[in-house]
DNA sequence: CTGTTAGCGCGTTCAG
DNA sequence: CTGAACGCGCTAACAG
């Protein structure tokens, strides 16, 4: 059972004035008494009032608050981008709720509900593996509350998006390995319906294509970012005929569970078969071997959605803007591939 | 700007009813007419109704919300708490609110702050590093808000905490050391205020003592967990008179830098010098040499004290219960050591 | 089973 | 500069 805490009321009756003058004190208006206002602080401070946001919110229609809604925090990636946001969200006096929809489609609908009673005043959003009706995120536009979506975006929402060159990150890295003496390149791809699924999986393509090599439809795994299904992709490609001379993952986490699975069956990297990953996450660097990826500006992601969603916030709905931001990649070569 | 979005106000006049009766068919109430209740839930659903949590718990005194604040995210120890904290939350309908203080004392009061503003029901705390005083966290206690801390734990205040056997794991770790044959151990120890770091420092001493190993003070160098540190620090082991031939630190971010450190000098892990850590972060086995480490049931942290934290809630304030529950440890060997 | 009323804690009018 | 009155959206208590 909660006791109540201390409240404007409190304050008034002890110094025996009236509510509006406490309010008044406690939030910079103009029109106060200096001595006043001084025995208000005091007390305040005294009684140890905190101002109930509850409260505040419900009359101003404004939370300051922002809601992030993730697939997963296990793996970097979303905790750095969130590092990012969270950092940009306090600086502009926001707070945060995170919730994870554990890449599942019924979990991210419960999240949007979560946030829609919270009455966030603006959502992040980065979609499941699995997410391909967006009906659910639909509502919070229709609502007045602005949405940005990073990393995992939407095609079908007219909304600001924070996203890397994929494409460009995927076909630089592709081209690397080509220019190690790699030809027989495998692709563990993500499931198809998430863009950058798709963009990476094209860089490497119109890779191969510059430099004439054929595309062997049998290296191109479709994968469903599980990692325990590495293990069967791997062993599969292992035991072509014609085996591949690396293996592109589509992101760090797979590219590390490639290597394990290569180490624990004696087969040498990059020598045999090359291997790299995409997003270079926190600990890429330090596996052996270490792993050769793409880096991107994860936190700045973060920081960036977050300015844009402030942005739209302060914005009135008929000025919303829908800026896609792309940020640029970087190429990390490191002993996976050579 | 925001929109005001639908209330039960909106359904109950496009309805003709009162609001009570809208109220009631939206929370279960057992007199209600099924017609009535069914004719509601309908336009709620088709107006998109979302139950406004602001209000709810401005009445009810009670937002289902717990709070966590943590030192950082960066490494994937707190991440991993969080993780079962928010498994065990939302089973028991809490959301959850999270701060990082970012190991910064005044960043920590206004964590405080911004937990008491949003009238959580309680908190989790693992303090920052340069906690010394608690007068902030005490704070909760006064007003009625239970609080349990886990890992880095707090003597002075008599609430449930929930920890590892942090001497136990040292103990076991070190003797390890020792059986494989090192004799001058070195160990990067955490800042002092920090129980965790004393217990892991006694279990060390304990170990070295047991096997009549002289403890030699210079070993020992004080460590404010800033990882840019580290580098001076092993720098002046290696060129020690009597260099070390293995170094305990910490933690695992901390010994993971030992190793970079050691390897960009050529000295061999773990011939030259053995390293370990604590506590099993995600890649603490993928890294060259994969890391010998004390595991912690990390997600198992987060559950727990969400339990107890759930528990203290649900209780009146006279009958707050201050557990403490250490859970085990396990020493994982790996080639960081052998 | 339903409607009316009061009030949660606060900001924001509008009067003085 | 200060006070009184209203309302944010909702639940709870009391009447019917």
């Amino acid at each position: 059972m909660k006791s109540r805490q201390v409240t404007i009321i409190d304050i008034a009756k002890a110094l025996n004035i009236s509510k509006s003058t406490v309010s008044r004190a406690l939030t910079n208006h103009p029109n106060i008494n200096p001595e006043t206002k001084k025995a208000v602080l005091e007390l305040a401070q005294e009684m140890d009032y905190q101002r109930n946001m509850l409260s505040i919110s419900l009359v101003t229609n404004k939370t300051n608050t922002i809601g992030i809604i993730v697939p997963e925090l296990v793996n970097s990636y979303f905790s750095r981008v969130i590092i990012g946001s969270q950092e940009a969200a306090y600086r502009a006096g926001y707070n945060v709720i995170i919730c994870q929809s554990n890449e599942n489609y019924d979990q991210e609908i419960s999240n949007v509900n979560i946030m829609l009673s919270s009455r966030v005043d603006g959502v992040l959003v980065s979609m499941t593996k699995e997410t391909r009706n967006f009906d659910h995120l639909k509502r919070f536009e229709k609502k007045g509350i602005p949405i940005v979506f990073f990393n995992r975006v939407c095609d079908e929402m007219i909304v600001p998006k924070v996203i890397v060159d994929d494409f460009e990150g995927a076909f630089k890295l592709t081209e690397h390995l080509i220019e190690i003496g790699k030809r027989r390149i495998a692709h563990l791809a993500g499931p198809d319906n998430l863009i950058i699924s798709r963009k990476r999986k094209e860089g490497y393509l119109a890779a191969l294509k510059k430099h004439q090599i054929d595309i062997d439809e049998e290296l191109i795994i479709p994968y469903d970012l599980n990692l325990d299904k590495v293990k069967i992709y791997v062993n599969h490609l292992i035991n072509l005929p014609n085996k591949p001379d690396a293996i592109f993952a589509i992101n760090d986490p797979t590219a590390i569970e490639v290597i394990q699975i290569l180490k624990s069956k004696k087969i040498r990297i990059p020598t045999d078969i090359a291997v790299a990953g995409f997003s270079n996450d926190n600990y890429s660097a330090f596996i052996d071997p270490p792993l050769t990826t793409v880096a991107q500006p994860v936190e700045e992601i973060g920081k960036v959605a977050t300015e844009l969603l402030i942005d739209q916030i302060n914005r009135d709905v008929k000025d919303w803007k829908a800026i896609t931001k792309m940020l640029d990649t970087q190429l990390v070569i490191r002993n996976s591939t050579q």
